[in-house]
DNA sequence: CTGAAAGCGCTAACAA
DNA sequence: TTGTTAGCGCTTTCAG
């Protein structure tokens, strides 16, 4: 089997507290000693069991992220500066796919608690459920208890370290942008209804209304879940209802991909019939045609800043840090058509 | 601090073997007893130590993934498969980004091996260098003395169980569609040189030119680095050196993106002036315009085979599943224009 | 500078 | 059915 620190001791013909020693270098060893025991790993291939380590000091040096899913861009982004800091600090990231479920971000939680990460990192809004609220601050005690952090990236229900962008300012702003532009029925695709990601852009729209004097009109509101498929979905009742508009803000750029190619397949023209517009500002927004106007949100500094949080001492106090959106304008938002 | 298996014995008036067993849900246990631990358990918010678990089972429940980086969709989708595998079997996902550094990569194999992971699967192709392929070769090694399995996503260079997708006749069956569809003067967009995959797609390129006779030009072929900005600029590169092609086709989708933008910068249409295609199909592929013209690389079931093989016995012989690759044919690739 | 020994939290014989 | 006990592999006093 494996090689362990006894057989390391016994080829190297010292103990296997020497062997710790040099290994951990922070312990002064003669040179010949150190030497020798260098050999005798490298000829053993010998790697230390974290395992073990772990148990004695009860630090992994684990990181655990939990989101809805790698695969989708904006979760992917946030990730990339996640790992960034990670590398640097000489971590392993552990990668927990949600899916939004309730009832698995719970058990990613506990399963990723018997593995004493030092950290748990949970990106994307939250569930607006008051049992899965409960359950998370149960968690979160415990996690504490336990000498690791706890980070949320795109929401702050509980008491814990948080980075989030300013979702709401950033769907008024971008909406803002719209109605200066002309637009006075702009139609909202929405994400998940019980997500607070939705909640806060949802309110964003209806504030930069309210504040232009526009009433907002429930039947220009449609549901969708983030998806390119969402979006397609939510634009195709869109156009069924038959109700008018001349713009369409989507809660997040994939759902105003699907937005796009919706219109697309209905022969309209994007921005010269109906105007589009994301959230986010991942890679693809930009290689879409038209190429889409959209709120950039921060993700991998939102990541590296999460991780930054993940890293400091256990008992350090919560911190909340705010990030700004920002309005990136490109090709698919022009003055609505004077028909 | 943290909560352990004496703590729940002493509270539930048992042994910590009861606790155990309780927990294992392996050996008969009274109902009565039962009950008093699980509500211990509860009370004290108690999770079994993993570590201490592992050193006793020597099996964590966790697979290591090696990838070049997550967020670019390529390995994303890989990633999808195998978390799609990994929560269905109660399995931990670390996920390391090796950004294709032989260093970095064998580092991360040694702190995986640290942990004791029950596989590494290695994603992506691999660098052509014979002291990293040694290094590699060593790893393998220890990993299988570990009672680990190595999976390797993408490439086949060292004794492990591998899934590969058949770059190279994927390629030719593309570049035989560019030529069936008049296309002589066939640019290609390389990937890195030192990369494996780079050269399996490239060989299809070449096959494909060599059986319908027409001669390679080393001056139509360029180097990218499967990034969408690589694909830009080898694309003006091309351009600038001033050769004449008619098509340009990419070693993955992201270059071909690239590509695309660079000829719109230029003034040129695609597919009218310039037909483009590219490798791997992407879900940004359909969504750029004109939609490209690929090759489907099956990603996420890459990913899944992977973590199934990653999973089975540690002593079970080394498997080899080769997947196919598909012609995926869209808008961005036409006939020449008749100049 | 080096070794002996205790013990981290748990599971798996072995007893009872 | 339940308890006792011996480690898993390592780090860390405490001696020397």
């Amino acid at each position: 089997m494996t090689a362990n620190i006894t057989d390391v001791a016994r080829r190297a013909g010292v103990s296997t507290a020497t062997v710790s020693r040099v290994l951990n270098r922070n312990y002064p060893v003669s040179e010949g000693v150190r030497q020798r025991v260098m050999v005798a790993v490298r000829e053993l291939g010998y790697v230390a069991n974290a395992h073990a380590r772990a148990l004695l000091t009860s630090t992994s040096g684990t990181v655990g992220v939990i989101l809805h899913d790698v695969s989708d861009p904006y979760f992917a982004e946030i990730v990339r500066g996640i790992q960034e800091v990670a590398a640097l600090e000489d971590r392993l990231v552990v990668i927990c796919n949600s899916l939004r479920e309730p009832q698995r971000e719970i058990t990613y939680i506990e399963m990723l608690r018997a593995h004493r990460v030092d950290a748990i990192i949970m990106a994307g809004g939250h569930i607006l459920d008051d049992r899965y609220l409960a359950a998370l601050r149960e968690q979160a005690l415990q996690l504490d208890a336990q000498g690791s952090r706890l980070v949320l990236c795109g929401r702050h229900p509980v008491r814990a370290d948080a980075v989030v962008p300013d979702n709401t300012a950033g769907g008024a702003r971008l909406v803002r942008h719209l109605l200066e532009r002309g637009h006075r029925r702009i139609a909202y695709v929405a994400g998940p209804p019980n997500l607070s990601t939705t909640q806060d852009r949802l309110e964003g729209y209806l504030d930069a209304l309210a504040s232009s004097g526009v009433a907002p009109d429930p039947s220009l509101i449609a549901i969708g879940d983030f998806t390119r498929e969402g979006g397609y979905q939510a634009a195709a009742g869109l156009l069924a209802a038959g109700v008018a508009f001349t713009a369409v803000s989507a809660a997040n750029d994939l759902a105003a991909v699907g937005v796009l190619a919706c219109l697309r397949d209905r022969g309209l023209r994007v921005p010269a019939d109906v105007s589009v517009a994301g959230f986010d500002d991942v890679p693809v927004a930009r290689d879409v045609t038209p190429a889409l106007t959209t709120v950039r949100v921060p993700m991998v500094e939102m990541g590296r800043r999460s991780m930054r949080l993940a890293l400091r001492d256990p008992n350090a106090p919560h911190e909340l840090v705010r990030l700004h959106t920002e309005l990136v304008e490109r090709q698919s938002v022009a003055a609505p058509p004077t028909a």
